[in-house]
DNA sequence: CGTTCTAAGTGCATCATGCATTTAGTCCGC
DNA sequence: GCGGACTAAATGCATGATGCACTTAGAACG
């Protein structure tokens, strides 16, 4: 699937990961991966990195790794826990949109199981 | 908030609401918005229905309105339904892949009520 | 007529993305 | 110590989706 997943989720769910253990770019894209999220590109998660870094949501340092070349290491800030917070409270308000969508579907196609 | 919502699942919405009942732009819109879709402008949807058309998901026919211009009048084929099924099955893992974010966030921010 | 309203479509600039490639350092065998 | 394989991060380029503003076009109505 083309532009799977969609970007508006890919900064929360680093910042969800990152803030459950800090983290390096090959690391994180095990963890995205862990929490269902395929098809993503290190290039797109390099560059959301930084960006988010520019934003002040993580920071980062150089640390040697025990193979290899020095990673750098994402943290979470202040300001980037209270961006996953407000990114926790848009993501609902998605899933309340998806949940919509299958109270009026009613076709086949693995409906909600709950 | 910018680019919501995700393109993924503006497609798969407008089918459900045209397969619900036959519909033009405007309509569609309407629906879009009661099915908790906001913020998509006119020239995405005329856009995607167009696109969509091609794609041989929707059929469409020129019918008078009761005041104004004729409106583009769409109906949902049965390759339509097909992808719409397919996309419900692809929102699906979507709910699950959220679902799988909230298990691991402990923050505030609206959690999931069930 | 020409003004206003509804409905659909378009031009352009911008932004995000994927793919391929590049930079740079480490490790290992010889 | 040197070349090749590997790890990690970053970048160049082309493509595609989007928002905003604008345009087309017919209908209603005075």
């Amino acid at each position: 699937m083309p532009g799977w997943p969609p970007r508006d989720i890919l900064a929360p769910f680093i910042l969800l990961a990152v803030s459950l253990q800090r983290a390096h770019g090959y690391m994180i894209e095990d963890s995205l991966r862990a929490l269902g999220l395929f098809g993503i590109t290190m290039s797109t998660l390099y560059r959301t990195l930084r960006q988010m870094e520019k934003d002040g949501f993580l920071e980062s340092t150089w640390e040697p790794g025990p193979t290899g070349p020095a990673r750098r290491v994402y943290t979470i800030t202040d300001a980037g826990h209270a961006w996953l917070d407000s990114s926790a409270a848009m993501l609902n308000t998605y899933r309340a949109t998806i949940d919509r969508f299958f109270g009026l579907y009613g076709g086949p196609g693995d409906p909600p199981t709950r």
